[in-house]
DNA sequence: AATGAATGAGTTTTCATTCAT
DNA sequence: TATGAATGAAAACTCATTCAT
């Protein structure tokens, strides 16, 4: 499998690297495989093509995301501390890698509209276990059972996408730690019961 | 002014015509040349380059959003009904202009960094009519007292814009309109004191 | 009607002269631009691609050899004769442009399956006006009306094809015209009644 | 000697499928190693580059031809039995090898120029057996001793090349071998005494 | 002898912008 | 003002060949 193999990582996180230092546009095959230490055509033994590296990328690093999130909802905690929990992880994982921040929050969502539904393909996955804390909060009595749960959930997620974009385009100055206690406060007033 | 003759106006429309039914990319100056019903290069005439056509865009298109707003800010009503008025406004304007809807929600966002910058700072006027709301509604003691600004702010307008999005990627095949009071009784219920 | 600009026939003939001077492979667009004496772009305004640009070089050209046929087809002269006035000006065309020679004989036929297709497309209104005369020779009775047409139109232009492609890889060295009344006597010969 | 091994014959075999089977531009010499049964490396074990296999497949093909053709010139038959007999074994070897028909006929022949000019030396050889039919047939009185040797060779080499690849680029869907006699008639009716 | 992962040179085409008319 | 023909820079991808194992 290629995607085991230490190259196809090697190029995955050259990418990231090249992308939050040169944007999107200007993060050309051959610089990513410069940063990578690969030739070009290396890219293309283990990637269909740009858009499979772009893909890629959000995948792998997607997938520690949503890791986590199933390991908190393993957790025998309640829905509203696996909410927290949740929070913490994806500001976390982005305040730790300042690159992938960057390429997450503002280079990758100038691909082209192909490669966007693609990649909300991906996210679908993490949004369903966003839902079924929300569904687990509801019936646990913790969250107002009047909540649409789409529209919870477009909260809960336009509301952290929307601070780390503005941590990212204040060039993270601030720090975005602190700032998920009171992310969870305002959500959770917000769908409480 | 430019700004006034009528051709100005024909191109900015024009390019939300062809931004939305081309797609960003594939909205050539050519193409919409030929949707404005002008020569390539009269485009010149009123625009600096395409990147100016696409910040008038935002600009122009914009302003509408902005007048509404200052307009509800004049009203003697409270800060809650405020908020609703602001998310009626901004759901309705982007329903009734299917067009403009896919321009701003999915097509512009895959503009270069440099441009998304320039957009973010018509927006934030924008933005800041909504930091009005909020502090007149703490000041009215309709709005807990202890929440922060800026996060309102971005839960607010991540929740509206999360919300837009989702409906625009579902091919607006749901009423949006219907949508507001419980999107406004959410965030209400997450700020109110 | 691009055809009829002058700035299209310019580029036909410098693609004859590049790939004459260059070879197939090495007649890059660019080089052909040069040629011509026009920006690369320029090209694109008036052919769709590179493969365009090279059976328009075919067509333009076959064209005068079909229209000179059909000619020599009016005339009030015995089939025995049309058959030498074609091969003689089949020779003739080729015989005073050594470019073209080179290409159609050598160059042109190292193209790939697809576009070797379509240049046959070409020749086959040219093979017909051929079949013309080998049928009014036999209906007067001067060929063999045993005879396949086939099989004679293949020789016929067998022999041509083959006797103008030797003098070609022999670097137009001997004088080509002087071979035509022997292929003529020769083919004739095989056909007559 | 390499050319006696048995990988050598299996390469240039596999050539051939390969080429036949995915055309000129698409017969990579990783795909020939495939369809070889060997690594992509170990062709250049026994070849020097592709080129060379390529001219390596000719040449052991034609090889066959030139083979049974000194067999032909041996016999005690006249000359023009002698071309009888070469064109039927020209027909026969194509017609019963498709893929070779494929590569002789359409493939080989889109290779470049310096490939063409080595493919021709290779096929000398049996123009120059061609040449001794006609002095033999011309020295017994069969053949028209006013004919110039090289032009009649071009027209039965031309006629009998016409014919196959007429019949390889319809499918080789009807019988080649039928044709046989008929090409022979018309030939010696162009060049008998 | 055999392997196959890695290399890196090379070319068509698009499209924002200009400028002579 | 308005036109639109002409410009030319820029980037993804393929594949013959090598060489360490």
């Amino acid at each position: 499998m290629k995607r085991d193999k230490p190259k196809y990582k090697q190029i995955v996180d050259a990418a990231v690297v090249a992308i939050a230092e040169n944007g999107y546009h200007q993060a050309q095959v051959s610089k990513i495989a410069k940063v990578a230490g690969v030739a070009d055509g290396t890219i293309y033994l283990y990637f269909k093509n740009k858009e499979d590296i772009l893909i890629s990328v959000f995948r792998e690093k997607m997938g520690v995301f949503v890791e986590n999130v199933k390991v908190i909802l393993q957790k025998e905690i309640s829905a509203t501390e696996k909410l927290y929990k949740m929070i913490d992880n994806h500001f976390s994982l982005l305040h730790s890698d300042r690159h992938l921040a960057i390429v997450t929050q503002l280079e990758l969502r100038q691909s082209n509209k192909e490669l966007r539904y693609k990649i909300n393909e991906v996210l679908k996955e993490y949004l369903t276990l966003l839902d079924s804390i929300l569904k687990e909060g509801i019936e646990q009595g913790e969250f107002d059972e009047e909540i649409d749960i789409r529209l919870a959930r477009q909260m809960v997620f336009g509301t952290i996408d929307e601070t780390i974009t503005s941590w990212v385009m204040n060039d993270q100055k601030y720090d975005l730690m602190k700032l998920a206690p009171e992310v969870h406060r305002l959500l959770l007033k917000g769908m409480k019961a």
